[in-house]
DNA sequence: ATATATTTGTTGCATTTGCAACAATTTACA
DNA sequence: TGTAAATTGTTGCAAATGCAACAAATATAT
């Protein structure tokens, strides 16, 4: 995974970050990020460890919409951030803010690491659309079944080998590929019935 | 929308597409883009038209996994493709081919246009993961019912008014949505009975 | 203008799935 | 180490939804 100043030694860096104005705050667990940020457009990459983004009905009910770890992103520029949504670090979390328009400012334009960062940038952007992309497509399936023999795959791909530990536990899973959970173990055991796999906790095997 | 040459004018666009090396080819209706692609890194923009993306299943059925507009983008730094997925043009369309290393290439970072053609490339590569997040926020909801509720209350919110003409043809919007259209017609039914909206042809009016 | 293709509407039926309500197991942490 | 919290497993039942197979209405192309 690419981070925001890979390729950038460790002086660059601090200099890089005076001159992009950027912010990087240090969150204990449990803190609800978004109450603190007052900026108007801009991009938050996470440093190190995870968030959970969570959204709160209108009568109460919290759903996991999302868990962004180590290198990913979000922001106003990316998602409407709204007041039915909050932003909780599950650990000790690492995260730097960018203003959009200090992107471009006057200072970081003329520095020798301007160039590596723009393409550090733009390559986790992408990353993120892919990320996006493939959950779309795990979606789009119609059936439990086919969500998780479609996750499998990525996974099985990923990973080079039949036989792979996922890293999600199941109940994120059920919540990434937005089904009930337990009538995804429910559909687990079918396709074990159906010798399309075999598993040991977390540790899938595919049978085909 | 953000174009990705907003704000240079027809004179600089010329040159900056001749630094980046960027290739625009113009296609017909109904042809099969990606089968004459030879980059590759590449982010793709579509100028002009749009396209659908088709997915070919194992036993012949072909699913549209997604359809990009202008100012939309694609390619492999953007989205794994692979040999199962078709992008087709929809109608007369132009696109514009840029290789990942030319954005930092040394004969583009010295013009002057650089620094607003980096904020668009950005812009548009923000808009795009906002997109994605939009359509999550939909397919992540488990009923038919949830999934049109939250879209109507997307489009009323961008056009501003609890009546709006959806942009999409209902088959279009039963695919976006990854649900059977026959059974999304039913439950537009059920939505009219229990007077919550009301529609005339693809006119919603949000009645709560 | 007319034939062809596409979109929309409708309905019965089988299947899938969410939901609820548990018990059992594993993990976290004070 | 012991207790609370989180995760996993199970199952009955009602509801939602995909699928198939149409007919009707629009749109598109020649």
């Amino acid at each position: 995974m690419t981070n925001l100043f890979e390729n950038i030694n460790d002086k660059n860096i601090d200099k890089l970050k005076r001159f992009l104005r950027a912010l990087t705050v240090n969150y204990p667990k449990n803190i609800n990020v978004l109450s603190n940020v007052n900026l108007d457009n801009y991009i938050a990459i996470i440093d190190k460890g995870s968030v959970q983004f969570i959204y709160n009905d209108y009568d109460g009910n919290k759903t996991i919409i999302e868990e962004l770890k180590e290198g990913e992103l979000f922001g106003t520029l990316l998602s409407s951030i709204t007041e039915e949504v909050d932003c909780i670090t599950k650990e000790q979390t690492q995260i730097t803010y960018i203003e959009f328009n200090d992107i471009t400012n006057d200072e970081i334009i003329k520095s020798e690491f301007y160039i590596v960062f723009i393409k550090n940038l733009i390559k986790l952007l992408s990353d993120q659309v892919k990320n996006k992309n493939n959950r779309i497509e795990l979606l789009t399936k119609r059936t439990t079944r086919d969500k998780l023999l479609e996750y499998f795959r990525m996974q099985s791909q990923e990973k080079g080998s039949k036989t792979f530990t996922i890293p999600l536990t199941y109940t994120e899973l059920a919540n990434y590929l937005s089904v009930d959970r337990s009538a995804m173990t429910r559909e687990l055991n079918y396709l074990k019935e159906d010798n399309l796999i075999k598993t040991n906790k977390r540790r899938i095997t595919l049978l085909y």
